[in-house]
DNA sequence: GGACTGGAAGTATAG
DNA sequence: TCCTATACTTCCAGT
């Protein structure tokens, strides 16, 4: 009996892998047996002519590099991802499927350009692979509560996870198949039933994802920290600062307070982590591949992600600790772990993709998941996709990443320590409890859009390339602040099985942080019931240690999960989606019981310096006698100013509040002065920050670059299915174009559309995120991670990371550091509006809606929080739009586009040059 | 018996 | 430096 799974599986291969720099080799694999333990993958590098045997098409086919289209005639170093260990393709999948697949692959693998490539094979290792967000650092799993029960192993669990450090989409492909047996697929299309039970091996451990890192204790460094409770960390006392420094940015954050820094040198973390250990075998020997220049050259160019991993260390972490092999992984039951034919797979794509995976290859990397893995975890290298810290839209053209249903605002997040709290069904759908305000209501990704062909098509499910095809959501917990999206530190997603769970999922660890996968399937109209995610808690003093590590956990409990998912087109490029739940709230209940003022949207976002604008604010728990305090702090997080709001008591309420902006300090400033306001119901009773920007009373403003994190939700919304297509979705605009494009054609929209479903883009982002687009709460004072992050970047990669290089992407410093944008030429940082410099001029400002000027009364009313940015004319109303400004033609944005694109050519041009040389 | 939950206790940290 | 309020983790017990 062949599920609807099996099928899936069927047009997956198992493995691939192949990513080729220069070209679209990406291989892609097979989502098949996405329970199924990692294998090993060890990475070879070669130069790839772009026509190696039968994966010469294919490979070539790829990306508008590899075809000439600027792909350098250069050879283009190739990555290949081999994995070792057998694709038990039949076994994870279930079956049929997979079985042909492994077979081909085998003989794909034969098909893959051997000759061109380089003899060694390189394993690298994921940075951090370790632990979910910093190997080096304890992971938490190391923490006590590792050691507990569950065990760290089991949280590899059984193998579903893996590591794959940038390269997130290598997994989608791998496993589309998920689950091998089993379970049926819950996603909603329906479709699903068929197949075959996911989760079979679901059973892996209870906690599964938990651990992270399972460290296995042996890390003294982990050791030290462990005592019984966790001290605070390097033994200093970490003040933590909600405000100030606080969370968000701190910079001050000692990271030097790491003084034990295990891992201080990338090198290898102390205790390996099961997950990204390489194994011995794979890495030991491909180690000191990394010597070849050429390799690292590949390498660099291919990092897209965490580029600080590469960056430092490919190599060096590359270099594989020994540690890890202490752990062993708890192999999913499967059958054949069979690493024997392990070998096999190298490249099992190969031929087949080329033939049948075509779309894959762009820039996946996929690492199939068997079984046999667990011994030997994989690594990814995926340079192509974009790091998670990534802002990305939530759709392009004609796709659309939605989010049907969003989990509820609170949840109360398990230790490791614990057992899973978020049980599947209690998670998402209310099971048993559903009544519960602790558990998330089920939440259903969808994605959206004809592919390649047909774009205007509102089908349900891609057609054209992916038609066939699953693709693989991908799921992570992250922040929930005013600042950038980014993958929270201090939660993980988790992955839940059981009975209750009907749709199958697999762990992967992208970058130190834990990546669930989901396949999203065509007979599912690309649907899926998120039921199989928990979320994580790790412990902060773990967390903090790391280093490198930033942030702090405490109060810092609300997260977002966010989803992604990653395209290939014909094209060879690979569109990147992203859409983010609502803040989720994940405290304990017990601990929330100060009611602390909570702002969610603000109606104003600047007003000029004499202030005296209405501002109304939405949230929660406001009183009476609430006060709203505008306050300016020095980067050494003194208050250098403080100005108390007049309230309006009269309409206060306990969601709402309306002040009265106070005059800043200065009513001559001549740029714009990003300031914080909270508000505050006592002492320690105070809201986050929410950030505010005075500007000059008479600078005409031109246009505002939107908010990243303001408008980026806006934007995505826009592009929703329904509107107009971004008319060139290609290479990643950035983020000023991005929104440029529906700009013109669309006034913002009032925030409620983005009710739509959005998340990132939905209109409730403000409940409790900060973080979010929205200006909502806003912590983070301006500083080194200042929100500004990159703003929606739409990524259509240009199949191998390479683009990526010449700044479509951020260089995503470690992950730590979103803060680092994309430096396209032209593109102006996220942060703009928020600095206090001048406004950038925006290419085009998705604020520049014609929307009338001066939009009067800000507080007024029903106003949704989303305040443009106001023009500091006059003080005018809260949008400074109101200018008109003359709108960019569309084609600006391809034009901008070609430049960036030509641009880029050279610059890879350039690499690929130096690398060969 | 095991997993999931809610609650509470103990300890650390912030103010 | 001490005290109090919170926050963080770990445990425990009920379902």
């Amino acid at each position: 009996m062949k599920s609807a799974e099996e099928d899936a599986y069927s047009y997956t291969p198992n493995v691939s892998l192949s990513l080729a720099l220069g070209g679209p080799c990406l291989a892609s694999s097979q989502y098949h047996g996405l329970m199924q333990s990692s294998p090993t993958i060890s990475v070879s590098v070669s130069y790839d002519a772009g026509d190696d045997g039968p994966a010469a098409g294919y490979y070539t086919t790829g990306g508008p590099l590899a075809n000439g289209g600027g792909a350098p005639a250069l050879e283009s170093p190739r990555i290949e991802i081999t994995t070792y260990g057998q694709f038990p393709g039949d076994d994870d999948l279930g079956g049929g499927g997979g079985g042909g697949d492994e077979e081909e692959e085998g003989a794909e693998e034969s098909c893959l350009p051997l000759g061109k490539r380089l003899n060694s094979i390189v394993t690298l290792t994921l940075p951090n692979a370790d632990g979910y967000r910093d190997p080096s650092c304890l992971s938490p799993a190391s923490s006590v509560s590792s050691r507990s029960g569950h065990s760290d192993a089991s949280s590899y669990e059984s193998g579903f996870s893996y590591h794959y450090d940038h390269s997130p989409q290598n997994s989608p492909w791998t496993s589309p198949s998920v689950s091998p047996k089993g379970s049926t697929l819950a996603l909603p299309g329906g479709g699903g039933g068929g197949g075959g039970g996911p989760r079979g091996n679901g059973g892996g451990s209870p906690l599964h994802s938990s651990s992270p890192c399972a460290s296995p204790g042996t890390d003294p460094w982990a050791g030290a920290l462990r005592g019984s409770r966790p001290n605070s960390p390097c033994g200093a006392k970490r003040k933590y600062s909600f405000n100030g420094g606080g969370t968000a940015s701190h910079p001050a954050r000692p990271a030097s307070s790491f003084p034990y820094s295990p891992g201080g040198s990338p090198g290898p973390s102390p205790r390996g982590s099961p997950r990204l250990s390489v194994t011995e075998e794979s890495w030991l020997p491909n180690t000191n591949q990394y010597t070849n220049s050429a390799i690292l050259a590949a390498i660099n160019a291919l990092t897209t992600d965490g580029v600080i991993d590469m960056g430092e260390g490919v190599p060096v972490k590359a270099r594989k600790t020994s540690l890890d092999p202490g752990i062993s992984l708890k192999t999913e039951p499967r059958g054949g772990e069979g690493p024997g034919s392990g070998g096999e797979l190298g490249d099992p794509s190969c031929g087949r993709l080329a033939l049948k995976k075509e779309s894959y290859c762009g820039g996946f990397l996929d690492v199939p998941q068997h079984q046999y893995s667990w011994s030997k975890p994989k690594l990814y290298v995926s340079p192509s996709l974009p790091a998670l810290d990534w802002h990305l839209p939530s759709s392009s053209g004609p796709y659309s990443l939605q989010m049907e249903v969003e989990p509820r605002s609170h949840h109360r997040a398990h230790y490791e320590t614990e057992g899973s709290r978020g049980g599947p069904s209690r998670l998402w759908r209310g099971g048993t409890r559903s009544s519960s305000p602790w558990s998330l209501k089920p939440a259903v990704v969808r994605g959206t859009g004809s592919v390649g062909c047909s774009r205007g098509g509102g089908r349900e499910y891609l057609h054209g390339y992916m038609e066939s095809e699953p693709l693989t959501l991908q799921l992570f917990i992250g922040t929930a602040d005013d600042r950038l999206l980014r993958p929270h530190a201090f939660y993980q997603v988790h992955r839940i099985t059981g009975k209750t769970v009907s749709t199958p999922s697999h762990e992967a660890l992208q970058s130190s942080t834990k990546v669930l996968e989901i396949p999203l399937l065509p007979e599912n109209n690309m649907r899926a019931l998120i039921d199989c995610a928990g979320i994580l808690k790790l412990r902060n003093s773990d967390i903090e240690l790391r280093k490198g590590e930033t942030d702090i956990g405490r109060k810092n409990t609300r997260v977002r999960m966010v989803f992604r998912v990653h395209l290939n087109q014909p094209t060879g490029r690979t569109l990147s989606l992203q859409v983010a739940s609502n803040p989720i709230e994940c405290c304990d209940p017990g601990d929330r019981p100060q009611e602390l003022p909570l702002v969610d949207k603000q109606s104003l976002e600047t007003c000029v310096a004499p202030g005296g604008q209405r501002m109304l604010l939405s949230g929660h728990n406001f009183q009476q006698d609430s006060k709203v305090l505008f306050v300016e702090k020095a980067q050494d997080g003194h208050h250098v100013w403080e100005a108390e709001a007049k309230v309006e008591r009269d309409g206060a309420k306990p969601t709402s509040i309306l002040v009265e902006v106070p005059p800043y300090r200065n009513q001559r400033i001549s740029t714009p002065v990003p300031v914080n306001f909270y508000v505050c119901n006592g002492k320690r009773k105070k809201s986050q920050y929410q950030r505010f920007t005075y500007v000059p009373a008479n600078v005409p403003t031109i246009k505002m670059e939107p908010r990243d994190d303001y408008d980026a939700p806006l934007l995505c919304v826009q592009r929703g299915p329904a509107l107009p297509p971004n008319p060139k979705p290609y290479y990643a605009p950035p983020p000023a174009m991005m929104s440029s494009a529906p700009v013109g054609q669309q006034p913002a929209p009032p925030s409620s559309l983005s009710s739509s479903s959005s998340p990132s883009t939905s209109p409730k982002l403000h409940d409790l995120s900060p973080s979010t687009p929205f200006p909502t709460r806003g912590l983070s004072p301006p500083g080194p991670r200042s929100p500004a992050g990159p703003p929606h970047v739409s990524i259509i990669q240009e199949t191998p990371g390479r683009y990526s290089g010449s700044g479509l992407y951020p260089p995503s410093s470690a992950s730590s550091s979103p803060g680092s944008q994309p430096s396209t030429p032209g593109t102006t940082g996220p942060e703009a509006p928020f600095s206090p410099g001048p406004a950038p001029p925006s290419r085009l400002s998705p604020a520049a809606s014609p929307r009338g000027p001066q939009q009067s009364q800000p507080a007024k009313g029903p106003e949704r929080g989303r305040a443009p940015p106001q023009d500091g004319e006059g003080g005018g109303g809260p949008l400074p739009l109101a200018l008109s400004i003359k709108q960019e033609p569309q084609e600006l944005d391809q034009m901008y586009l070609d430049d960036v694109n030509e641009i880029i050519r050279n610059d890879l041009s350039s690499i690929s040059v130096n690398s060969n040389a």
